[in-house]
DNA sequence: TAGTTAAACGCAATATTTTTGCGTTATACG
DNA sequence: CGTATAACGCAAAAATATTGCGTTTAACTA
């Protein structure tokens, strides 16, 4: 609040009150550590685009809550387009995502195709969306 | 500290300690605000790939470098496969992406094509990254 | 344009939380 | 088995958030 305050030249207790309205609002979601995924071993981003065998609601359905309880998957998108779904993915190492696509991916009901492009490398990574 | 150490069941001055070797080594590299796209008028997310011109290693420098200065894109990842680029972006509508693409992606040094797929939901997105 | 009302502000007191020092306990290594 | 290092809990101190209250600002109405 205090260095918060400055930056907005603004009393703390008024920007106390101005972010409690947001949270609130459910504007502020939630607040969070973000960790460096390399130095958590985690080197690898994958985006997995998954078509599946049918659009039966029952379908998505099942399969929306099974890749939920996948830690490995960061992201879940229903797209437009040539696929179903799109994953964001974070694995050790190559061999690591092996083993989440087979162990994990393949498995998930409904699965028909699975295409997985690599990140040679994560230029930037933002949570910040811009308010204007 | 209070709430975290009734979690991991530690007293707080053992996980202020704890947390401060977390953030010196570099593990937590910052505390954010997650906010809801929605609220605040974002409800259309975009991943565009992008196929830049040629490969030279100053093309990738000054297209790296002026793409990170998009407030709408909030990640960028160089990629192996099909394309070069994958960017998520967040806008306000397709009308606002129609924008977005014109205006700073599309005038992006070295692009030569783009391919824009549209998230029609977030099934759900998380920067809680595995710690095994 | 002046009057009225509601919202937001800053200040200061209070409450809560974090941070630090220190003695003790647990763990690892020789 | 002994020693050294690291981590722990407790309690005091420091810093920070939170609340009450009187004042100011801004917006709306007559």
């Amino acid at each position: 609040m205090q260095a918060l305050s400055e930056i907005v030249h603004l009393s703390p207790s008024a920007c106390h009150r101005r972010i409690q309205r947001l949270e609130k609002a459910g504007v502020i979601r939630d607040y969070v550590a973000l960790t460096n995924a390399r130095r958590l071993g985690r080197s690898t981003t994958v985006f997995v685009e998954i078509s599946l065998s049918g659009q039966a609601d029952e379908l998505l359905d099942r399969f929306e809550k099974e890749v939920a309880l996948i830690p490995d998957v960061l992201e879940c998108h229903l797209m437009t387009g040539r696929y179903d779904y799109l994953l964001k993915v974070v694995a050790k190492d190559t061999e690591d995502f092996a083993r989440i696509h087979r162990q994990s991916l393949a498995r998930l009901p409904g699965v028909a195709q699975l295409q997985s492009s690599f990140a040679l490398k994560t230029v930037f990574k933002t949570t910040a969306i811009p308010v204007d």
